[in-house]
DNA sequence: TCTTGAGACGTACAAATGTACGTGAGCCTA
DNA sequence: TAGGCTCACGTACATTTGTACGTCTCAAGA
């Protein structure tokens, strides 16, 4: 389906504006990005063509400004960045990126809660499947 | 500190069969590889190369075979790598990671009971840290 | 009307990455 | 000892990524 080349780094930074702040100009994106990058303008908008390229966001003119907005959702980036990442770091099993999760990176008690509440959810629904 | 160039996603797959089966020549890696990917032996031997020049490896000639061993702790570039994930990804959170991971990926019911183990563990002796 | 600033767009270019060929040396076997 | 196999290693090369310069156009103010 959807086989769209994956996001670089930058690109991906740059998309994550886009999501965020919804449709926008260049200049826009390039002033969000500011606060934790110092990404170039023109930088920023060959991001956003190649973004268009790869299909992760489309544009059209509104007057004499071009207008990028992404398209999909962040969610499916995210599957396919994460998948890849699972596959790469740790074989394809996620069991262990969670684990590093948890122990490497810390949670709060009330995470930790949340998390069971999602497991005994997920261990009810769950029956058969591999 | 430790500086090195991060590691390229072909990179990685490679430095990750490494720290699996620990020092490994060549057919070794690309043959563990194999059930996984197409990577060309040549190809795999360039990563190592490159591994070694980034500092992730270091080698030496076994007779006349060239052994690769993992440098450092594969913890460190996972870190590094989950780390910039979740920022570029999700924000700096992780709860979001690994409710994607849950939630989308799925988990044998063992996984989950694994999964829930260590939280329990975690939840006891986790006190103070943030 | 002339100037200027904002922005689009084409283009460039070095570095990193993915991929692999060819050559030459050591080793095993007929 | 000649042939073939296995490796190391140098090298190559297309693609992708990071970064940005110039140029052209439009629109608004002097």
């Amino acid at each position: 389906m959807s086989s769209r080349p994956s996001l670089s780094k930058g690109e991906m930074e740059v998309a994550r504006v886009l999501w965020e702040i919804g449709a926008a100009g260049v200049r826009e994106v390039f002033e969000t990005l500011s606060n934790t990058s110092d990404m170039d303008y023109t930088t920023v908008q060959t991001y956003l063509r190649r973004l268009e390229t790869k299909g992760y966001a489309s544009s059209k003119l509104k007057g004499r400004l071009r207008i990028y907005t992404a398209k999909g959702r962040p969610g499916t980036v995210i599957r396919e960045t994460v998948n890849d990442l699972v596959d790469r770091l740790f074989g394809g099993q996620s069991l262990p990126l969670v684990r590093h999760l948890i122990e490497d990176r810390g949670m709060s008690p009330k995470e930790i809660h949340e998390l069971k509440v999602l497991l005994d959810q997920y261990e009810d629904d769950d029956s058969c499947d591999d």
